[in-house]
DNA sequence: CCATTTGTTTCGATGATCGAAATATCTGCT
DNA sequence: AGCAGATATTTCGATCATCGAAACAAATGG
């Protein structure tokens, strides 16, 4: 196979991977009972600890109004917790519950459990290949949507 | 560097590098003046050339009352245009307008050059690793997405 | 040529989101 | 201490994307 045509079966596989990834949080969403926004913040909160409601906004790219919605669409899930901060009573801290926490590992950990064993298979080499490639296609597609947000209008 | 920590790292800069997709496509749904839901219709257009409104509500996976909204806006917004398929006139055909061919490539060609120049400067054997990451990537996420599904409720 | 199937649109309802205004609380200044 | 702004969240009203079901239009097969 020469390298012309390997290249651009990996560029198709790229899309294809990003689909996968998508299919995943969907089945997630679905099994949780969850929009996608709120699946979003869920893991936000299961990975970052108890955050401010406007630290999740901007996390999650949300306006405030709508981060109120779904963090009140979250505790009414039962998979979110709001308390005042008793240092700052303006702001309100949300957690996720015991509950959020035992569904979402129900959910991803297989998968981040089987990522690992996949990876742990190639030599350590292959892996510097391999994290190369995606940190300097994330540095790309920085720059690129940079880029893109210059052409504004 | 040890294997364990760098593959740590990876698993880590995947989540980033999907964050970093989802930046390019918010940046470029920004300058079309479009919701990420006919972005994505229109990339489909743009590469799948004309669809019918049922079969790209298939791709998009939106029901066929989303659809028809979805395709007016993309009409009113002059990057896609209707006609009545006269070989079987229930159906309409969608092609993206040449406008929208232009702001799209405009929008994605660098980062396609850019990246099959970078993949360029790897060995055969690089490639190769890379290919086989994502592809197995691809089947160990489907897969999951199946076990998800069936967590149902 | 009518009954059924297929493809799209219309309709009414719902849900997620936004910007702006309202509310609550904190901080700094005098 | 107390007031003026700044900051964090919520409420409000409006808009937009989406859905399911019903309507409509056209094809197909007895």
């Amino acid at each position: 196979m020469s390298k012309q045509s390997l290249i651009a079966e990996i560029t198709g596989t790229i899309a294809r991977s990003q689909d996968a990834t998508d299919r995943v949080d969907a089945a997630a969403a679905g099994v949780l009972g969850l929009n996608r926004t709120d699946l979003l913040c869920l893991g936000v909160l299961v990975r970052g600890g108890p955050l401010t409601a406007g630290q999740l906004a901007t996390e999650a790219g949300l306006s405030p109004a709508a981060m109120t919605a779904g963090i009140e669409r979250l505790e009414k899930a039962g998979y979110a917790g709001r308390t005042r901060d008793e240092a700052d009573r303006r702001r309100v801290l949300v957690a996720a519950t015991p509950l959020a926490e035992q569904r979402v590992t129900e959910i991803y950990a297989p998968l981040e459990k089987l990522g690992s064993a996949r990876l742990a298979k190639y030599t350590v080499a292959e892996l510097e290949t391999i994290r190369d490639f995606l940190g300097q296609g994330i540095e790309l597609q920085n720059q690129q949507a940079e880029r893109i947000r210059g052409l504004a209008k």
